[in-house]
DNA sequence: GAGTGGTCTAGACCACCGT
DNA sequence: CGGTGGTCTAGACCACTCC
């Protein structure tokens, strides 16, 4: 194994077996050695291989069939999976496209009714907001718009934080974000996100609005997107209707 | 514990634990017993009492913390989150209203290219087609429309199946739908949409375009649903930037 | 029936949080 | 420090698939 151990075993068995996969050692639709032989190939045992092959699996990388066999996915990657691309950037990035930033500003701003609501804070109290718009390719993409408790992120902090990641910026802080809650509705753009976005009045969006939280539950910051209707592809994962039953081990 | 072993013991289990909060024994923000006691209350391995518990916390019941105690979520559910809720059914059930169906019809049609695509087949080739308009509390909320392999299910019993689950009839001739890739796009209502939601042309819709897959990856079904953009309040779950890492055994 | 993945156990040690 | 959850092991048995 080339494996560095940064991590747990399961990850860096997962980041070995990956280099194998990418490296052509196993191609697309092959079938992997069973698990006990595996295990014993590798030096570990088989429930770390298996916690291993379950992180892989949930990359959608591999699959495994009950009697039959763990193989390597025939089309490993959804085109832009919301459930697991976080971020406008990586959205971008990972249409192929440069990400950009324009029109930029950061302020401080008292919460809005639904911002406070959000951030679990009284209406009119200080929060830091961001705008900016984003580009792709030097299109025109999302208008985006994020808040957060002036007390975590001061708006001067936030400024500064936008030239790098704002959720880097919030980790330092102690706010690391663990996940975030997407709302998704069908939108038009109206006054200054026709402006800002350089479309027509009544040109076709897709707002999400965007509720981050740390591992704890508090929330760390708001969005919300607009996003023009043809920028991206927007997909998302959907279990089974039969349970949802998942594994582990 | 008054459990019934229907699956496998971890699901027993969380059942049992599920029942228990839900009855009140442990409340909202409560720190269950710790895990090595846990399992020695309810008589089982520690291992199969955390792949229990991890199934509760990936439905939003449980939180775990790690040095620290495993607790009960504040509130444990979303509105409507397009991951776990499969079917227009469940969406609007899960809204508490009644799910009804009318304008319903089946029937023979050569696949579009776009269905062809999807369903790996060659374009005009036979499908069965069911389209009908969901009603919830009587409204008319969503124009859908399914089509499969006419090879898979016959114009005629996708028809029936219509009654009951669609996909229980596909279940019967296996293809057990394992999950499904919705694509998610902003629209506004034209022609005969508008017409059979009853809504002015050019509403806000939003609509999606599903592919679901059997565990095998073969196509089993696609589907089309226009919604009323008020008619849900749609979100997604989405994984922090850190990294994705996420935990079994 | 041989081989595959799926589940469960018992016990050990580690990393982290609180006091 | 003691208790918590996180990781890992070794071995066993079960359920399923494919021959």
């Amino acid at each position: 194994m080339t494996t560095l151990n940064r991590r747990s075993l399961r990850h860096s068995i997962a980041d070995g077996l990956r280099e194998r996969v990418v490296a052509g050692e196993f191609g697309p639709g092959d079938r992997l050695p069973g698990e006990p032989e595996l295990a014993r190939s590798l030096g570990v045992s088989r429930s770390s291989l298996r916690a291993a092959i379950a992180l892989l699996e949930e990359d959608g990388l591999l699959r495994r069939l009950h009697g039959s066999g763990t193989y390597v996915t025939d089309r490993p990657l959804m085109r832009n999976d919301l459930s697991r691309n976080f971020g406008v950037s990586s959205m971008i990035a990972a249409m192929g496209l440069e990400p950009g930033t324009v029109d930029e500003t950061c302020a401080a701003e008292p919460a809005s009714p639904e911002v406070a609501s959000a951030l679990g804070i009284e209406v009119g109290e200080p929060t830091s907001m961001l705008r900016r718009v984003r580009t792709a390719g030097g299109r025109r993409v999302v208008d985006e718009t994020d808040w957060c408790r002036s007390d975590l992120l001061s708006p001067p902090a936030m400024a500064a934080a936008a030239q790098g990641s704002v959720y880097a910026a919030l980790a330092e802080r102690g706010a690391v974000v663990h996940h975030g809650v997407a709302t998704i509705t069908p939108d038009v753009a109206m006054g200054d996100v026709a402006l800002r976005l350089g479309v027509p009045r009544g040109t076709l969006l897709l707002t999400l609005w965007q509720v981050d939280s740390t591992a704890g539950g508090a929330v760390a910051m708001v969005s919300r997107e607009h996003h023009l209707a043809d920028a991206f592809e927007i997909s998302v994962y959907r279990r089974g209707p039969g349970d949802g039953g998942e594994d582990q081990t």
